[in-house]
DNA sequence: CGGAAGGTAGACAGGTCTGTCTATCTCGTG
DNA sequence: CACGAGATAGACAGACCTGTCTACCTTCCG
């Protein structure tokens, strides 16, 4: 209220993160100079240092974009499987295969950004962050849907996700992903039981 | 050749590839300066340039290392359990259990090298060739078990397998192994037939 | 003895990387 | 208008990286 109340401007640092996104995730965070990035983006190197104090800070924002996108895009393949729980967790195994079949696929940014950082660097706790999020929102689905064991079951569902990241950049074949949904219908109909499967009620909330 | 007859020496070139070995899984490839495997390994510049005239030459060096151990860890955790060929398709599993427990593990060196290299280049190249190598191999276990569908439940096995590798050098988590081996558990127990665990594999009782 | 093969030590070139710093320009607001 | 915030352009420092090259030394073997 006093005088910043400028709402955010669609410039600067924006355009940084945007570039950073395209280059670290299709050449890897090593491989990505910041020198290119300020090329890329147009901007000012006392800019870019200004938002940015050091590269890793960079990543970090970087990371932050892929985390988001990659739980929205899980989130809506979730939705758009209907309402009951155990049916979205079948479903979220959609956006990967939307994922594989995009052009310029390279698999998971926070599995290939934790692979070239030092286990206990920042960029490799936010990956354990982000994984850790998304697991236990699974849990949360898994929970609803009723199963058994949800903490197995979430762990589960997420190895096979992260196979499926990891091992889909490599081949880019979307076998991977119909196989990982196929496996992932068979563990959660076995996980939730025999019983019908959780009546459609409640819509779990996203994160 | 005139009389090189005195060819086993245990120096030089494998003090290269094991130094190489220890620093690129430890650090990542690109972290890892020529000039620090030079100087760990004990050997003189020009010595290591005669035997890789590029780093590139190195990686792949390194890589096969990678392969030898990691294939020879599925295979001996396969064999550990027992004869039926569905019993192995589970018991490899243990080689996941195994690495993740071992102090310094990082996940799989093919996939962190393929996280940081370009798709189409060498390195990536052989990543994929190892890759297609173990699911080969898993696919004719479970032709061996009497699978449904063997391509199918090879391709589910090694997601699992990608899975735990990639997330247990997150979270170092023993957990993910055990999940990663139950899951593989049913799977096996879904597609071999409605048998469970018959012992031998030749006994199909699929309807 | 003599010579070839292969190892050692280290300077050097040329490039790239991160991060700092100066100097100028633009613009909104008091 | 004046001023300060923030952007721009780009030189620069210092480190590091890959790969080349010279020069010397050891060892084996005919």
């Amino acid at each position: 209220m006093s005088s910043t109340s400028k709402v955010p401007p669609p410039s600067a640092r924006d355009r940084i993160v945007q570039t950073a996104f395209r280059l670290f995730y299709a050449h890897g965070i090593r491989a990505t100079g910041i020198d290119l990035i300020i090329a890329e983006s147009g901007v000012a190197k006392a800019t870019f240092y200004k938002h940015f104090p050091s590269k890793d800070d960079l990543v970090v924002a970087y990371l932050d974009v892929v985390d988001e996108a990659w739980s929205g895009q899980l989130h809506a393949a979730a939705e758009a499987a209907g309402p009951a729980p155990a049916d979205q967790l079948v479903g979220l195994f959609d956006a990967l295969g939307n994922a594989c079949r995009r052009e310029g696929y390279r698999g998971c940014g926070f599995i290939n950004a934790a692979a070239e950082t030092a286990p206990g660097s920042r960029v490799h706790d936010r990956t354990v962050a982000h994984k850790t999020s998304v697991r236990a929102w699974v849990r949360d689905v898994a929970e609803d849907a009723g199963a058994k064991d949800p903490d197995a079951l979430s762990r589960a569902l997420t190895l096979l996700l992260d196979g499926g990241l990891a091992s889909g950049a490599l081949d880019a074949s979307p076998d991977a992903a119909v196989v990982a949904k196929a496996s992932a219908q068979a563990l959660v109909g076995a996980a939730v039981g025999p019983t019908r499967r959780g009546a459609a009620g409640k819509t779990r909330g996203r994160a």
